[in-house]
DNA sequence: CCTAAACCCTGTAGTCGATACAGGGTCAAG
DNA sequence: CTTGACCCTGTATCGACTACAGGGTTTAGG
């Protein structure tokens, strides 16, 4: 299968292909006459397999360590459980911090009310030498 | 004021202040016979407002964008306002993002129950070939 | 006066995960 | 025989820094 081909089954960028290729989350494929990189139904599995964990937050780093114990074959599925979970608690943080973020966004638009120059105590209170800490993104 | 001071009073490093100056976000400052920097309270004024407004999540060019409509004096409350209410929902949505994942990644987690390879139902549902498509992060 | 540590300078390269060319080669249809 | 779709390599770019390398300056202590 051509590149363009597994772009298509995939629904991954021809460029991203050859980028996974490069950094090692994807087998150099065998190459036809003309120096076309042919690829297998396994790779086309295993592409998804990473399109899937990316679209799930997972690291190319995470992933690449998902796929080392599947190519190892004697994983173990606590090894595996294990980074589910510290993804997981990722993003539970990334989701508190953002919320973190929306109520004191919430507090400074809240007062603003359309006035001129030089009232806008949106700016204002971004300028205030108050000691103040607003949470780390 | 020198470099150092500046990152002491501000909380910021040291490289990230020579790059906002290097990007523009702070003035070239005048410099001594020794070519060191010399920074003025102003300077901290505006790296504070910047740090707080990174802090907000908002991007070095919304940064941009505020500070020219302050530079310029002549600012509108209602064009700052729109920045901040546009900020927000990019916020909202990536929050709404980020939870429809940890649904995702609850449902995977919670088939994990420690079993050993191959039966591994976190790897498997990940390698399935169904249609069921995963939330964009 | 000398030395060591702390500070400052410029410039470049690296991070992550792609994306976007530039500049070429190959192939199939009309 | 040409057009357009496809493929190749290699390099540069994005954002927002961070981390050197390789130098100069200042300051405190002995």
């Amino acid at each position: 299968m051509r590149i363009g081909e597994l772009a298509r089954q995939t629904g991954c960028q021809v460029e991203t292909i050859r980028y996974y290729e490069k950094v090692g989350i994807l087998p150099r494929p065998l190459r036809a006459h003309n120096n076309y990189r042919n690829w297998r139904q396994a790779d086309c599995r295993r592409l998804k397999f990473v399109l899937r964990c990316r679209a799930l937050g997972f690291s190319l780093n995470e992933v690449r360590t998902l796929l080392e114990l599947i190519d190892g074959g004697h994983y173990n599925c606590v090894d595996v459980e294990a980074i589910g979970h510290r993804h997981l608690d990722d993003v539970r943080t990334r989701i508190a911090d953002l919320q973190q973020l929306e109520s004191s966004l919430v507090d400074l638009v809240s007062n603003c009310h359309g006035g001129k120059t030089p009232d806008c105590s949106f700016l204002e209170a971004l300028f205030e030498d108050s000691e103040q800490q607003v949470v780390q993104e």
